[in-house]
DNA sequence: CAAGTTCACTTGAAGATTCAAGTGACAACA
DNA sequence: TGTTGTCACTTGAATCTTCAAGTGAACTTG
């Protein structure tokens, strides 16, 4: 209800900062996945965490909590992934309702070949600029948010902060 | 040409960890947007990009920079916001090659009236929750970073590390 | 100063994501 | 045991993004 509190000089610039690095960095991942292995990003981690699984199977509902995204895109993704050969799918014999993801040879294969390009990225890009320090402190920072988020999400859209406008003109990026 | 380096478990932890913030922070906030404003994201920030701007214009490629996009989307995204009558577009009267993508009134109220919701959304989930210490940190991350993927931007495809595959049953996702 | 080149976009089509609606198990209850 | 409900997806349509090709204005150069 009251003028809404914005941003500091400092908050801005790390705001700022953060969210470049937020459209930058899986950019520059994709585009060399894209380029070395015609996969996205989300798609390597999908067959990564599909490989990373006993049988290289998994259900699809828990595929999507690891990969961080709901069903239908996954879903969509699979079937996409299934044209290429890289996976099937199966319903759980146990319960027709679950369906079980699973990394075909040939996705093994082709993950195999695009992994040792994507972790050095990786590493380039990102490991190597920090310091073991500050590894820590990012790891820090990504629980606090993400606890953040989530214990948000348990409540309701109407109890959620703000919605009052800001008097005279106001600089809307932040500053 | 050698046996690929793989993440330690530290590194790995802390990619992981970002990697989840990665995908969550921004989500967080575009349901917000969207919800309470019909806009994602990225259109708030080019929204809000103009509006900081002196007369609330701005070159497309200029825009398109500081947007961290390409042209051509944020082409079509301005062909969308303009039948929704936020901004509308001229030729640079000096320039006949560039044109000025400019903020509508409309545009400005729908702004001024998405960015508290916006704000407050920002503060709850990041700002609140992390110290002054952190914001500090975050941000030589996100320059060191940023740095590293400019500078390598730089660079060809072909002289980029990594191509070799690993031997045995490895993780992909790291470990 | 004309012809070719580059620049700053725009456009169209193909591909991916999102949203709402559908479908076929299984579960719960009467 | 049937009927209603819920769960775990799948599907289709609308939206958005990406990629390649197109367009017209300005620069270059012979």
């Amino acid at each position: 209800m009251s003028e809404p509190r914005w941003l500091t000089t400092d908050q801005l610039a790390a705001w700022r900062g953060f969210m470049r690095l937020l459209q930058r960095l899986p950019a520059a991942l994709e585009s060399q996945l894209q380029q070395d292995s015609k996969l996205s990003f989300f798609e390597y981690y999908v067959l990564a965490h599909l490989s990373d699984q006993p049988e290289r199977r998994m259900r699809m509902s828990e595929l999507a909590l690891l990969a961080n995204t709901e069903l239908s895109r996954l879903s969509h993704m699979m079937g996409r992934l299934e044209k290429r050969g890289f996976v099937r799918r199966e319903p759980d014999p146990h319960n027709g309702r679950y369906t079980q993801a699973i990394l075909t040879e040939a996705g093994y294969a082709h993950l195999a070949d695009a992994a040792p390009g994507h972790v050095a990225r990786v590493q380039d890009l990102f490991v190597d600029v920090l310091t073991p320090d500050d590894l820590r402190t990012l790891q820090r920072i990504s629980d606090k948010v993400l606890a953040r988020i989530e214990h948000s999400q348990g409540r309701t859209t109407s109890d959620r902060p703000a919605d009052r406008a800001p008097k005279g003109a106001a600089r809307f990026g932040g500053r």
